[in-house]
RNA sequence: GGCGCUAUCGUCUAGGGGACUAGGACGGGGCCCUCUCAAGGCCCAAACACGGGUUCGAAUCCCGUUAGCGCUACCA
């Protein structure tokens, strides 16, 4: 299912290099985000270029967040997307005595150290601070407590987390996407990463999993780029090597802000229920932040693949512009193979009542000619159902609109679709040429122009006046069904004069 | 407030000192094609945030200003 990126490695040749191996880490206390979706994407991208893996990991320590709903949907995203990740899921709550562990080698090495100060002190603390218009800076207090009381309290049962020791000097890493980015660690602050409860701090859960898991690139948003420095300290203190980083821009909504659901649509299964195409979607999600370079913008999976490098991201966020979307659909909606095609929008025709498997089997090359057909005009999956009645038994509306401007004038409009039935009733060949012959030959001979009778046919067949070419229309249909909708429709004008 | 990131048409972007009268795409406007609508083709309007440098030359390099965003928890 999931394509091999093995025929389309180009540059520079990773052989000597170690695979890449990334991962997608979210939380579940949602629905996959388009956000994340594309964090996804790009972690993906870089991994089948590369050559490498991409793991998943749901971060579901904050226990009161975190739903097993929200997993699944997850879940469910990223398989309608095709974005297949490697190994098992690693959910990070089960790692919880290693999260322990870690915190308890930093406090061995002197990385780390006991703090006693209480969440109401702290916040005592930090509301002095502010109303005196200083930044809250935690101020190592406990780091200086004797030895001895220390063991007291320890030994009394106080109640203590475990806070990381900032050393001096400064911190910096260069960046996939950025260039150098460094923080004096004087403005870092001692950050607790083991809770009271024994549980750890995101920051060492993160740091603990991507060393066990051997992440060597991490791709995430730049919303976490305060967070690299701790980490960063982190991996040393754990005598690790930190992996390479990449922080992406965030995605905002049309008014500039984060996209949020003020912003209609945001979750990915909003668009795979509103009739999209995972390609188009996964398409139009790489082109917000990442550019192959040039003109290129409609692309195939495999193609952005091998197009994908890390000097395409974009550093500034992006506006996410449902219109653009809308049209990405409609191009890979007409280029996609039928074939590809059809498995997406036969369970939408099957809920519209307009097909059974029955049909798709005995009438499947004409019903994938029908989808070819509609395909054209639509821009959404459901565009192609909403069009779709016509060329099926059940009767059909007549648009008033289209009964306005093209049968105007009820008896002559009957009267016209009266001839034309007549000269379709015939036993001639029933393609497309013939019968553009017929019906101008009938306009001919009734001395009118051909749109004279195109549209009035056109109501006639599908009750809008939109649709297909007009032979296209009647081929599709077949001639039984077509003249049974002029009887009708006669029938309709000779009864509503 | 502190720290950090960012800055090309309304939006997504190309651009890596001269090839720039700044290119493409979405969206908008117009025309063509035409049996309608799409699709397609052609054309138009539309941008280098501002100020200083560096340089023979700056959208491109440096500094500052401004603005936007992010982080600043015993959330992730």
């Amino acid at each position: 299912m999931f394509c091999s990126t093995a025929d389309n490695m180009t540059e520079t040749t990773p052989s000597l290099r170690p695979r890449p191996r990334l991962r997608f880490a979210p939380s579940p206390t949602g629905s996959l985000h388009v956000g994340g979706a594309r964090t996804a994407l790009f972690n993906w991208l870089y991994a089948r270029h590369y050559d490498g893996d991409m793991l998943l990991r749901v971060e579901d320590t904050d226990k009161a967040r975190s739903t097993e709903e929200s997993t699944r949907a997850i879940f469910e995203g990223l398989l309608w997307l095709g974005l297949s990740w490697n190994e098992e899921v690693v959910y990070q709550g089960a790692n919880l005595e290693r999260h322990q562990r870690d915190a308890l080698a930093m406090l061995e090495t002197g990385a780390a150290y006991r703090c006693f100060c209480t969440p109401e002190e702290l916040e005592q603390r930090r509301s002095e601070a502010q109303a005196a218009r200083e930044s809250f800076k935690y101020d190592r207090r406990c780091d200086r407590l004797p030895a001895e009381e220390v063991a007291r309290r320890v030994a009394g049962g106080d109640p203590y987390v475990i806070r990381f020791r900032i050393p001096e000097g400064s911190t910096e890493w260069d960046d996939m996407v950025h260039e150098t980015i460094s923080f004096p660690n004087k403005d870092l602050d001692d950050f607790v990463i083991l809770r009271s409860n024994g549980t750890p701090i995101y920051n060492l859960a993160v740091v603990s999993d991507d060393i066990a898991m051997g992440i060597t690139v991490v791709m995430r948003g730049d919303d976490h780029i305060s967070n690299t420095p701790k980490q960063i300290l982190l991996y040393r203190a754990l005598g690790a090597e930190p992996p390479t980083f990449a922080h992406l821009p965030m995605i905002h909504g049309m008014d500039g802000k984060k996209l949020s659901k003020r912003h209609g649509a945001t979750a990915v299964g909003d668009y795979q229920h509103q009739g999209l195409l995972p390609g188009a979607m996964l398409n139009f999600l790489a082109l917000l932040g990442w550019s192959p370079g040039g003109d290129r913008e409609v692309m195939t999976m495999d193609e952005m693949i091998t197009l994908f490098t890390p000097d395409g991201l974009q550093r500034k966020a992006a506006i996410f512009d449902p219109k653009k979307l809308e049209w990405m659909n409609g191009q890979h909606l007409s280029r996609v193979p039928l074939a590809e095609l059809e498995p997406r929008v036969t369970p939408a025709m099957m809920e519209a009542g307009y097909v059974d498997e029955a049909i798709v089997d005995s009438r499947g090359e004409w019903y994938m000619s029908l989808l070819d057909l509609l395909r054209v005009r639509a821009r959404t999956i459901d565009d192609i159902v909403r069009q779709a009645g016509p060329y099926f038994p059940g009767t059909i509306e007549y648009d008033a609109e289209a009964v306005a401007n093209n049968w105007k004038e009820r008896s002559s409009a009957a009267d016209i679709l009266e001839a034309a039935k007549e000269a379709l009733a015939g036993d001639s060949a029933w393609d497309a040429g013939t019968l553009e012959a017929i019906l101008r030959g009938l306009a001919e001979s009734l001395g009118i122009s051909a749109g004279k009778i195109f549209q009035p046919l056109r109501v006639a067949l599908t009750g809008l006046t939109v649709s297909p070419g007009i032979f296209e229309v009647l081929v599709a249909q077949g001639r039984e069904l077509a003249l049974r909708r002029l009887s009708d429709a006669i029938g309709w004008l000779r009864r509503n004069p």
